[in-house]
RNA sequence: GGAGGGGUUGGGGAGCGGUCAAACCCAGCAGACUGUAAAUCUGCCGCCUCGUGCUUCGAAGGUUCGAAUCCUUCCCCCUCCA
């Protein structure tokens, strides 16, 4: 293992544990068992899970086994991870459908033929009762209580049901019957993982090395990337969407997402960095990195979803891959306000008469001012609203 | 099982008989500025036929000239005691 190999694999890591342990196994040069398990509960991957995959994808270039481990059993019990109140608990057939969109959008990243794809449910389905209790005397009431969210939770009085001390003690046996050398996870994982390591050890079994990724921020620059707060970009977006996101994060963050996301060097990077000291525009930069991830998850797409972005924000005109809604009226015109709202580019007129009272509304490039506006029957509008809204209206 | 507290417009949270479409904060949206942003400033932020119009404050009734505010019943949440 050379030295360029073990900076990839730390690059970016929050934190190993033990370091020591860790560094003798990339050194033994033997083909290690590298385990990363996530919940089915949502059903879109978005970049924050990424920073995981890729060092994922990284541990598989380098030749280690990986283990993409699915937690349809687990899942049912709901990680209690990060979460104040007790976690509702996902159907079967949800959790079914979910893992299967998983499984389809992994692979963006990770290599099909090099991953090793495993449901828990596989082996906690097995498990008989005598098994079961034996795993679950591996822990105690007391250490599961130093955990953070459960201390919290404990002094506040707020519930905490019984079977939610279950769920790292599960994701640790799975460590135990995949017998993995190294489990990966985020920051918010830590205390699971280690816990695998008690788990393994109760079972006689060497204990995996962890290695946690930091969670990435979402568009907020704030809080994390989650699809709930609405903050991410999805590995399903389109090109342009994702081009756009990219580039309406801030110059602060785009650091972050280059050391999280990126491939670049950071010799690389630093030099960007230079060149913003030396007076390079930080939006020339963003395209850079907004290109690579669009690239990567839309081949071929990269620079044709920057040529758009150009167009539409910069020199002020709008792409043309425009959305054209027909749109059918009785009398010979309509108002505005009423169109705006049949073509469900908002909500209500009422929202169409704040609008063009604020001056967001334009009808063929032309500010429209008056409230009582009206496009007439068998015309063809340009209408934009605001920056981010545009629809070509055909009304016939 | 017993005793209290509460459900307000996306979230938080005021209001406790008229001046309430409902303070304030956050989020969101628009305009200005700019480097796409961010930050900042300004405005908006229930619905419509845009008017001293209509429908909202857990639900249904009731008292009143008038209720988010008072009464009754119901539903739901929380805390404390057991």
């Amino acid at each position: 293992m050379s030295k360029d190999n073990l900076e990839l694999l730390t690059r970016g890591a929050e934190e190993i544990i033990p370091e020591e342990s860790f560094l003798e196994q990339i050194k033994s040069k033997k083909t290690l068992r590298v385990k990363a398990g996530f919940d089915p509960t949502s059903p879109d991957l978005h970049l924050g899970h990424t920073v995981l995959l890729n060092k994922m994808k990284i541990f598989q270039d380098l030749g280690h086994e990986v283990i993409f481990l699915i937690g349809d059993f687990t899942g049912l019990v709901g990680d209690p991870s990060g979460v104040n109140e007790t976690r509702p608990v996902l159907t079967k057939e949800q959790l079914n459908k979910n893992a299967e969109t998983y499984k389809k959008q992994v692979f963006k990243i990770l290599d099909p033929k090099k991953t090793e794809i495993r449901f828990n449910s596989e082996w906690m389905q097995e498990i008989d009762p005598s098994e079961f209790i034996k795993m679950l005397s591996s822990y105690t009431v007391a250490r599961m209580l130093e955990r953070d969210d459960f201390s919290k939770r404990y002094k506040s009085q707020q519930p905490i049901s019984i079977h939610e001390f279950l769920y790292p003690i599960l994701q640790g046996f799975d460590s135990v019957k995949l017998e993995a050398d190294i489990e990966l996870g985020g920051t918010d994982q830590k205390f699971n993982l280690l816990l695998g390591r008690e788990v393994q050890k109760h079972y006689d079994q060497k204990q995996q090395s962890i290695l946690t990724v930091p969670l990435l921020e979402g568009l907020d620059g704030v809080k994390k990337m989650s699809k709930s707060l609405g903050n991410y970009i999805a590995l399903e977006d389109s090109p342009d969407d994702m081009f756009g996101k990219l580039m309406s994060i801030s110059d602060d963050l785009m650091w972050r997402y280059f050391s999280l996301l990126s491939f670049k060097s950071d010799q690389d990077i630093n030099g960007f960095k230079d060149e913003i000291e030396d007076g390079a525009n930080p939006r020339d930069i963003k395209f850079i990195l907004a290109e690579e991830i669009v690239e990567r998850f839309h081949p071929n797409k990269g620079l044709i979803s920057k040529e758009n972005f150009i167009n539409r924000f910069q020199k002020g005109t709008i792409s043309q891959e425009l959305e054209e809604i027909a749109l059918k009226i009785i009398p010979e015109e309509e108002l505005l306000t009423r169109i705006l709202k049949e073509s469900n580019l908002l909500n209500s007129t009422s929202e169409a008469m704040r609008m063009i009272k604020q001056g967001a509304v334009k009808v063929n490039e032309e500010k429209v001012t008056d409230t009582n506006f009206s496009l007439k029957k068998g015309t063809s509008n340009l209408v934009t609203i605001g920056k981010k809204k545009a629809a070509k209206i055909n009304i016939n």
